[in-house]
DNA sequence: CTGAGATATGATTCAAACTCATTATTCTAA
DNA sequence: TTAGAATAATGAGTTTGAATCATATCTCAG
């Protein structure tokens, strides 16, 4: 009699129908393809028939495998609060959360996942760190902040615990008449002649500028914003040329007011990560918090993929 | 990072919520005691906190305890009910199941149990074989039959499979006023000159008879009615003494008609079987009739407890 | 027909979950 | 109070099964 049903086999089955494929399913739940495979090989030992059909894409979910989808939306979630209530009476009431961000348009998806947040752990003291701090480590170390948005892989750092949360592909946007529309994908160079329009912050925090103008030792002309609609109305209006994360700008691009083009011959892709002390690590309310940034992201995001 | 909240987390808290102890709910669940200590353990740690207090009999739940017990009452229904489904959707409809009754006490809680299955599984065709064979297996054999309720261990037959349902007691019952009465305890000899009010069956599926008197070579006079209510009315009338399961005369001591006694010094322990055919015993919606009849007679049937 | 993207498979590794044997803790009753 | 019966805890040892890794197979678009 092969192994029962159990909550991993309900994870992995949300997973899959919410990203549609073993591979991409994988990645999201920190398993390897094969590990899925191989789950969702017994699973239908055990239960005697087929619960996807695989050879779709995306890959669907027989009447059997339906079944067990909706026990999965259905109990998961009845987990997921009754672990947010033991949590709650394990450790009395949480202490502060602070949040330090490197970059702008963390705030694009960072909003709304801390409103969901607080609506789950409304005893939790949310908070943003004010101005933008290019190393926010310290600032861990200090006990000055709970937690910290930050970019790439970083070398291990002691106390420190790094979390994955999501990977994302910044694109180039100009204006539709723009000469360099003309182009499938920009390199380096196509930036030289160019106005760059920015947020007004040093430039190892601009993905671009970190990954491709510095290192090839280009230097665009500039032009700050603060928020990321008045860098779209300056592209849209032809003053320059911008570059950000591909989820920011749908609207503009599907109403026709600037268009995007991958940067280099592949995408310029990012890395984003939490870093918490290794303390906040174990505090579940920090763990939570982390569980669904990421989790909302990787959903409500277009063109975010996991870590 | 210790192992997650799962399925089987939620089963044991149940059974322990049930059962009041960690043996007994080991015993319930086809483990040992240990395995569910070293489980408990890993659970309290994961959460860092204790789930129950197990120096008071029963045992008590904690605050947290209680908050996953709630979510098991709440999770492993719907859980059974997708299984239930899934079987249903896997397998096409079920077949018919007859069970053959060795036993006339059996029907005190097959009844009920056939009850509640009926209507989990509308479509099965439930019957029972009339007739009280001494030897069902050969039905089992011979396709005249899918479930067979047995006694005690049989030596493994070929294409038969036991699954235990539960332990009882039988006692020793009679009148009041009988002199009988003044022993803490029956022996083998107290039957001797006394008149034993049974079924009227062949000896060998009469518990006292096989296990005790027959052994000790003790006939005593006997009278037979078809009914357990019969057989208490006679008993109660000082027409005699009867012995039958401690669960089917709750009622009857309340009320002080009659009184029990154990036979031996450490009573009559008698074990109940269900026997499939190897294939029946594949299929599922057999091994939820045995699952769930096991279940019911060990929440509802006093002094019953588990294989 | 080929190559890219996706899934399957088998061998291997590793850790979790059990059992077994034993000891510690209660609780009960002599 | 102590002996003895239940019950729980513990540590070592074993087994199982869920992962990974490396590789093969499949499917489809160009």
């Amino acid at each position: 009699m092969p192994s029962a049903l159990e909550i991993r086999h309900l994870e992995t089955l949300l997973a899959l129908s919410e990203c549609g494929s073993l591979s991409k399913a994988a990645a999201r739940l920190f398993l390897t393809q094969s590990a899925l495979s191989h789950q969702l090989k017994t699973l239908e030992s055990h239960y005697g028939a087929a619960l996807v059909e695989k050879n779709t894409r995306p890959l669907r979910f027989t009447a059997i495998g339906q079944r067990l989808l909706s026990l999965a939306r259905q109990v998961l979630p009845q987990v997921a609060e009754a672990g947010r209530d033991v949590a709650r009476l394990a450790q009395g009431h949480a202490g502060p959360l602070r949040v330090a961000v490197q970059c702008h348009n963390c705030f694009d998806w960072l909003m709304p996942a801390m409103d969901a947040y607080r609506s789950l752990w409304p005893e939790v003291e949310l908070d943003i760190i004010s101005g933008f701090v290019v190393d926010p480590l310290p600032l861990l170390d200090r006990g000055e902040a709970e937690l910290a948005v930050i970019h790439d892989p970083q070398a291990p750092h002691p106390n420190v615990v790094f979390s994955p949360l999501f990977r994302y592909e910044s694109v180039a946007l100009m204006s539709p008449r723009h000469p360099l529309a003309a182009k499938p994908h920009l390199e380096a160079q196509d930036f030289a002649g160019e106005t760059l329009i920015t947020y007004p912050v040093p430039d190892e925090m601009l993905d671009v500028m970190k990954h491709l103008l510095t290192p090839a030792n280009i230097n665009p002309k500039r032009r700050t914003a603060e928020l990321t609609v008045a860098i779209l109305q300056l592209v849209a209006s032809g003053r320059g040329i911008a570059a950000l994360p591909s989820w920011t700008v749908g609207n503009y691009i599907e109403r026709g007011y600037v268009v995007s083009r991958p940067i280099g011959a592949s995408g310029l892709r990012c890395e984003l990560y939490a870093a918490t002390s290794t303390a906040g690590a174990h505090a579940a309310y920090i763990k939570e918090f982390i569980a669904l940034t990421r989790a909302q992201s990787l959903t409500e995001l277009a063109g975010v993929s996991a870590l």
